[in-house]
DNA sequence: ATTGCTTAATTGCATAGACAACCTAAAATT
DNA sequence: AATTTTAGGTTGTCTATGCAATTAAGCAAT
């Protein structure tokens, strides 16, 4: 890539993040046929959750790519939603804890169920060797940024 | 892609729009280092803009994947910055035709080269048939969703 | 000309995001 | 032990986004 490097509509996409809004939205909608009214970034946070509990905010904040502050207000709704809680950890008082309810847990399977039908719709007719490659690509790209 | 499809870390960078975010903030870095404090995606609709003045908003929102309201409220900011104004449109009384100020203009060159610099830093040792893989199937991925 | 449908834009409302500043607790340094 | 530095969270401010509902203008078709 030289200094006269065209800014094409290709390039566009990547800024945009066109397909991953695509997808985010299509999730939201999968999750929302079936009544669960959760946006596809609670998701993400629940998603999480469900593979291990007591997860500390840092760490939901590197899994998903977010900031801190962004953490906060997604937990504070979640919370709110009777979906999560907060336990101040004992051993390192500065940390809260991330659990989920009853009501938390109990979503697990549709949740996952929906983001495995979104997969597949976002994914059909995709060459697995392709979407490896692309996967690399946007990882890379991710890299050279950080 | 079957039913038992797993949701994986990577699906994770497609959904959260790992690569795009950091394009996005390191785009706006890059702009601020030159003083040029706009967002980037203030940035996206200038540069149609700087391709071509006098699209209406709706497709300024074509362009650019976002909904209507998102765009009314972008050109509002970018109005109260003085970089664009709306001009009703003469033969469409129910459209606005979008047109850059003589300020809006004079940002064209150092923000299409800060874009440049943005692009060369994502795609470092990024291989081009690699790259042209990777963006058929984001735009694939966007078409099985739209 | 009137009625009905479509389209461009706006507004309301709720969520999410980035960044900076801050508070408190833990860890490191002296 | 006292001081400094680092780390986890929160709050404030401003921007952006999605969705639903609304307004106003254009278009279609009788």
């Amino acid at each position: 890539m030289n200094e006269s490097t065209v800014i094409s509509e290709e390039f566009f996409s990547f800024l945009s993040g066109k397909a991953s809004t695509a997808i985010s939205r299509r999730l939201q909608r999968n999750l929302k046929e079936v009544k669960l009214n959760i946006t596809a970034e609670q998701w993400s946070i629940l998603y999480y959750l469900w593979m291990e509990e007591g997860l500390t905010q840092q760490e939901l904040a590197n899994f998903t790519f977010r900031d801190k502050p962004s953490i906060t207000r997604l937990i504070n709704n979640l919370e709110r939603l009777g979906l999560v809680i907060r336990v101040n950890d004992k051993q390192d008082r500065r940390s809260n804890l991330i659990y989920l309810t009853k009501e938390g847990r109990k979503l697990k399977e549709v949740g996952m169920q929906r983001a495995s039908l979104t997969i597949r719709e976002s994914l059909e007719g995709v060459d697995e060797t392709n979407l490896k490659i692309a996967q690399e690509i946007l990882e890379k790209v991710f890299q050279n940024l950080r």
